[in-house]
DNA sequence: TGACAAAAACTAATTAGATTAGTTAATATG
DNA sequence: CATATTAACTAATCTAATTAGTTTTTGTCA
């Protein structure tokens, strides 16, 4: 009856690492506690339940996919940050599969866990946005564009939706380009709501 | 020992009711079985597995997005089509959450009934994006742009993981014209990496 | 150093749900 | 009407999560 030294963290980072393996889906608790070689109901003296442990894979997920995208954007800026910000994203998606769709099905903003996650990213995009000739409002929402078809385009690939032959980086690299685009024409204008 | 009269198409519809109800991942056999007043094990004369049930709404969710996409686009066409059926698509998966699931995770394009489900959707959308002075090639990646931005726009709403208190709708508005204003800019281009 | 509180494992048991096997009753078809 | 098929049933199995209660380490402090 050794100690096997666990704690919440090391059980997480497998738990990330096996979701990865063989998707999120597949991990099972006693999967977990036989990688340690302990049986199923000492993991709960370091985690609430199964679902606890996959919102704590969720939150790992974000909290280093910032990290990625925090470095993805050192010296870069404009429209440049902003598209190196795109392809960091969709790199920890795709090479992060488990954990990823960890960070989609977990991220309920009710959660205040969930929130303080993604609030530091959320401050870096701002960042990287702010010299652009974007209104404050139109940055709020064009964040959502991003994210959605961030989120989108990673999540079909991991699950293979996209059957078509065609190159899936050709369709990541045009749809960044167009999205960047896009957002070239609202340059210079404020929300058109405003009753100025 | 009635008969209760079910069938494979009944209890499909029946489960993708239930799955926007109360989720997808929240509905059981035992639940099923209960609301038609049967044994769990009746529903196998019907259906595989709950695997295959769930495989089955997905699949009747994207015959039902099919109809709804078409209606929208009847009488429309260029931009004005491609928006519609972007309204269009979010209406449905935003009505439809469970079944929405159910579209967005047992996509996977190994599947010969995946496929069949969604091929006659890509055709119609194909056909709207005819007109518009766009290669083929572009048109391709176009439509994994505008599935990616929806399908994680819609995912996003469903999950509550819109946590700002800025307006969804006028997010979705300006996001669908950001997509639109990037595509015309590819009008008249054929693919960069042609060797003509 | 030795006692003891807290933490971490363990075993045993419960629960829930999917699934399978084998049985019986209803129905449709000739 | 006879019978084959279908749809329902009961009983049982299996897997996994979770809880309760027990034992063993381990760290701390007098």
């Amino acid at each position: 009856m050794a100690r096997a030294g666990l704690d919440k963290d090391i059980i997480i980072g497998r738990a990330a690492q096996m979701a990865n393996e063989m998707g999120l889906e597949s991990i099972t608790l006693k999967m977990i506690a036989k990688e340690f070689g302990v049986k199923t109901p000492s993991l709960y003296n370091h985690i609430k339940s199964l679902d606890d442990l996959k919102k704590n894979v969720m939150i790992y997920g974000w909290k280093q996919l910032e990290q990625q995208i925090l470095l993805s954007v050192v010296g870069v800026s404009g429209y440049d940050a902003l598209r190196a910000m795109c392809y960091a994203f969709y790199e920890y998606a795709t090479a992060n599969p488990g954990v990823f769709n960890a960070m989609l099905w977990y991220n309920k903003f009710d959660d205040e866990t969930a929130l303080s996650a993604t609030e530091g990213l959320f401050s870096v995009i701002f960042k990287v946005m702010e010299p652009l000739d974007i209104s404050k409002e139109h940055t709020n929402h064009l964040i959502r564009t991003f994210r959605s078809f961030l989120e989108g385009f990673a999540l079909l690939v991991n699950n293979g939706a996209f059957g078509n032959p065609i190159s899936i980086k050709e369709s990541f690299d045009l749809s960044v380009e167009v999205l960047l685009a896009g957002v070239k024409t609202l340059e210079g204008k404020s929300q058109g709501k405003h009753k100025e």
